[in-house]
DNA sequence: AACTTATGCAACCGCGCAGCC
DNA sequence: TGGCTGCGCGGTTGCATAAGT
């Protein structure tokens, strides 16, 4: 595998101001950036891999994130380390004492001792030793978890409101799985409460209507992507359970989830086809990014779909799902729409959008502010050095 | 009423990251 | 530089309860 002449190609979304940025860059880039420093990029040399240094996607903070890590493995070969670790006989030690550490639902008086304690005292920044100094019969990790989903202070249980259901909505199907994310985006949720909330009811919501265009959708998708691979249960073995639910939602949204700029066939040097139109997306006025344009980039959807795109050459599936135009913005519009359609009926979707002020939510998901030409700062996406940055890293992967 | 199945939620588990030595 | 270890995350499991037959 060809080097990179970047040691590291960071490819990152931030959370800011109620928009999303995105930056593209290696290490030192961050003045470039003029990133706030909160933002600031964390960069661990320790744990470069000096033969495959060519790719270092990162999530820089809770509200940061990247392509999944385990993309990363796929893309410069990797050799994950569980699988090293079996290998080589070497496994890792258990946190606490399996056999002398109590399990199963906490009672009344654990959580009191507990709560009491960490109210008093703090976690001391030591969650393995903390039910030792409490006298709990708990693993640290079990007490930390009982204390962020349960005990911690304004948290709130149940009852998520329209507002919750969509921005929970939309950043899964920008992001996927990323509860800790989504949760961050809800005051007083926690990721498991988000996660379970997803997995038993709102998912359930959505991919429960418009059967026909599921089927029609999941067709489409099926005939595109497959190779031969397992019909059963007429999901190509290729996707995740998690990507074939996003290609779903998206679909059913008619939201365009391999934009040009998104679609690997469409990168710079993939084909004719896609200079002409990778150029239109790279050179584009949209420095500040939707979370639904970028969150399909840092999707492990998106990157199952660039897999395959890959490996097996299915245009069509660019052909299937992506825009035939640039068109993104309006429809991120109609996506709205469309989503609350989904949850809500076409009644109360109708009135929420017509009305304007249930469906403007606190955080601005889908407002882009190409029409003010304004930049957000420190954003510096699509720039011309960008662009090469990322003519180089298609070039090295043959993408 | 008894049994089975579905649902919702809390908790557990394994893994990767990153700090520390 | 490499090993160890704690933290945080996402996936999964287990259990209580509700709903259906």
């Amino acid at each position: 595998m060809k080097k990179s002449k970047y040691d590291f190609l960071w490819y990152v979304y931030v959370f800011h101001g109620h928009k999303i940025h995105k930056f593209y860059g290696k290490e030192g880039m961050q003045q470039q950036a003029n990133l706030d420093e909160k933002w600031s990029f964390r960069c661990n040399s320790r744990h470069r891999e000096a033969s495959q240094k060519c790719t270092r996607w990162d999530v820089i903070s809770q509200t940061c994130f990247a392509l999944t890590k385990e993309d990363t493995d796929k893309t410069v070969g990797r050799e994950r380390l569980p699988e090293k670790r079996k290998k080589e006989g070497d496994g890792r030690a258990p946190c606490c004492d399996k056999a002398t550490v109590k399990k199963g639902p906490w009672s009344p008086e654990e959580d009191a001792t507990l709560k009491n304690y960490i109210e008093e005292h703090g976690t001391g920044g030591n969650w393995i030793a903390l039910p030792h100094k409490i006298g709990l019969k708990r693993c640290g990790k079990s007490c930390r978890l009982r204390w962020l989903n349960y005990l911690r202070p304004n948290i709130k249980h149940g009852d998520f409101t329209p507002e919750e259901d969509s921005i929970i909505c939309s950043l899964y199907i920008s992001i996927g799985s990323r509860w800790s994310i989504i949760a961050a985006q809800l005051p007083g949720r926690t990721d498991n409460d988000v996660k379970n909330y997803w997995n038993t009811k709102l998912k359930k919501r959505l991919l429960g209507r418009r059967k026909d265009h599921l089927r029609q959708s999941a067709a489409v998708v099926t005939e595109a992507a497959s190779t031969g691979e397992n019909m059963n249960d007429g999901e190509p073995a290729a996707l995740s359970a998690s990507a074939m639910e996003r290609i779903q939602l998206c679909m059913q949204l008619q939201n365009p989830l391999l934009g040009a700029h998104h679609n690997p066939l469409m990168w710079p040097g993939c084909s004719s086809r896609a200079s002409t139109q990778s150029n239109n997306s790279f050179n584009s006025n949209s420095s500040c990014v939707t979370i639904a344009e970028q969150g399909q980039s840092s999707s492990s959807l998106n990157e199952h779909l660039m897999m395959n795109a890959q490996l097996e050459g299915a245009a069509a599936i660019d052909n299937s799902l992506a825009s035939p135009s640039s068109a993104e913005n309006s429809n991120m519009i109609s996506m709205e729409a469309e989503l609350e359609e989904l949850l809500y009926g076409e009644n109360k979707a109708a009135g929420m959008v017509d009305g304007g002020g249930a469906q403007q939510v606190d955080v601005d998901w889908w407002s882009y502010d190409q029409a003010a030409g304004k930049s957000p700062v420190g954003c510096w996406d699509f720039t011309p050095e960008t662009n090469t940055v990322f003519l180089d890293y298609a070039s090295v992967y043959d993408i």
